[in-house]
DNA sequence: GCCAACGTTGGC
DNA sequence: GCCAACGTTGGC
């Protein structure tokens, strides 16, 4: 099992919004860089464990946890010219985009967020805080993951 | 709103 | 294949 770290911009995605959907499961659409889709596609498996992070908001951090529930199948979002993630190279034949279902798992009584995970020294090495990383999709190392479970 | 750090596009 | 221009992300 691995463990990985997915960014949404709670105004839009957030915690919440995935433990009230149906079956508190939805699947993950949208992702337009090849880096994030491939390791959706290649590397996430069922049972993964995933850190549910906040982006672009007031206070950024890891609000809980979810895990993958279902494994990459294509995205049928980039074949909707309705939907604002339409990708006119996508199509059947070549879906160019796929996404993964993710499902809640908890909330952490607290968010934990960016500024602690910064000052932090066992993390320093970790994806999210190098610099000029932009990815939404990321992995955590399984040190890191326990790392970020003691400080919540 | 600013801006650094990318990634993507497309002319050549 | 190079690289300038442009678009996006995301913290601050």
């Amino acid at each position: 099992m691995a463990y990985w770290l997915m960014k949404s911009e709670p105004d839009t995605f957030s915690l919440d919004d995935l433990r009230s959907r149906p079956d508190s499961t939805e699947h993950w659409d949208g992702v337009r860089n090849y880096q994030a889709r491939n390791m959706m596609r290649d590397q996430m498996k069922r049972g993964d464990k995933v850190f549910f992070y906040h982006s672009s908001c007031p206070v950024p951090g890891i609000a809980g946890i979810a895990k993958v529930v279902r494994e990459a199948y294509p995205d049928g979002s980039a074949q909707n010219p309705e939907s604002r993630y339409y990708d006119p190279k996508a199509s059947a034949e070549n879906p160019r985009w796929f996404m993964v279902d993710v499902k809640f798992e908890r909330k952490f009584k607290r968010l934990l967020p960016l500024s602690e995970l910064k000052a932090e020294p066992a993390l320093a090495e970790m994806t999210l805080l190098k610099k000029g990383n932009r990815l939404s999709i990321m992995p955590v190392s399984e040190d890191e993951w326990q790392q970020i479970l003691s400080m919540v």
